[in-house]
DNA sequence: ATTTACACTACACCAATGTGTAGTTTTCTA
DNA sequence: TAGAAAACTACACATTGGTGTAGTGTAAAT
């Protein structure tokens, strides 16, 4: 049995989607609310495998409502169900901890479908959505090629991230202490920074550090 | 006409996928490689809507194919078609512009599926591949809350990483210079660092730092 | 009513940083 | 093979940064 909970203030698609849902055999919608500040407070939220979440929320937000709700059920599937699709929503949902990203406009089957998808592992997303996602991983393609770091710039630049000293950077890459003044003047230079903290900054944003 | 390139050492799942595709009526293959050497200096490419690529290529490998081909194609759908399925090859593949993630068990119909999707706009994934992408945005949740920062505190991280000195930030958040650093040593206490370089980084990795 | 915690101001001090300038060696290129 | 560019080393110096320590006012907790 996959145990459900909505919350959506519009009560048109609060009871088709009830409805909806509920008419499936395996599938039970535990309560519905019209606001975050009442889900948080009731026991379905505990109890639920599948949460359906608007944005457009008076009162605590579907963005700020799913972090909230997500730590009080960690094992909930939190599924964003919204007209928006402006950045901001996306990543702040996904930030928040949602597990999939649905336009309003989804069918039932769709839906169905969709739940079906995130109890088993996945994300359900929007075709459109799951681009934007991917997009934001795409490293700058650094237009002008004498901005780009070399291999030895990018290794002090992650040196720098571990907030490691001239000295201590010297050492670890066998050079003197101006030679790795010297990298990290270009660094600089290239990423138009002047401090070691902007060009942390520049360089995740430029996804030239990796991320382990 | 949808056009397509593939790359792929093994000459098995070359020629099945070339087969597959070009029975559909508006794909035609226009070139299959055994390696990202070959398909570089190739005209094919440039003239390509989808490639086709593998990771475990002998040579350059598929993620660095993948940056370099979206660099010299920046229009076509990259798209990935791999036995790998850990970390570094995912993301590494996403950062260098792959538009898709495939696992290579896909059946013929997934695949004429995939394209379809991806030259629509979207980005054919794998469900499990979409839970991983989405996991990566997730904000850590602060296990202990003692190490939450405050509002205040997010600020100020905020302008550290935009490398401001202690007098521009206390002069843009009307405090005295020794406020800033006091907020500043509760940052460097809760993140664990001892300067605005390391801070900026785990703010990042934390997902504190607002990412506009 | 007293304690405790928090937010802030203040001063001091040394180590680390950012930058200017200049000389040397290595590597690439014409 | 000459000449230029890139990669380093070196020195100097003003600024900033990180941290120890201490004091004040205010609000919450006991």
């Amino acid at each position: 049995m996959v145990t459900i909970s909505i919350i959506e203030d519009n009560v048109f698609a609060r009871t088709a989607w009830e409805t909806a849902l509920n008419s499936e055999e395996d599938f039970v919608v535990l309560e519905s609310f019209s606001s975050c500040e009442d889900a948080i407070v009731s026991e379905s939220i505990k109890k639920s495998d599948v949460i359906l979440l608007d944005i457009g929320l008076p009162g605590i937000s579907g963005i700020k409502g799913a972090e909230i709700l997500s730590g009080i059920n960690q094992n909930a599937q939190i599924i964003m169900i919204t007209i928006q699709d402006d950045d901001k929503s996306i990543f702040g949902s996904l930030q928040s901890g949602a597990m999939g990203y649905l336009h309003k406009s989804v069918s039932p089957e769709e839906l169905i479908e969709a739940i079906r998808l995130a109890i088993k592992g996945g994300s359900p997303m929007t075709p459109q959505i799951a681009r934007k996602v991917l997009k934001s991983f795409h490293k700058f393609n650094p237009s002008h090629d004498h901005d780009k770091l070399t291999e030895k710039e990018v290794t002090i630049l992650n040196y720098l991230a571990e907030g490691k000293s001239y000295k201590k950077i010297a050492d670890e890459i066998f050079l003197s202490v101006d030679g790795v003044k010297y990298h990290i003047r270009s660094i600089y230079e290239k990423l138009h920074v002047h401090s070691r903290a902007e060009a942390v900054n520049k360089g995740q944003k430029l996804r030239i550090l990796s991320k382990l």
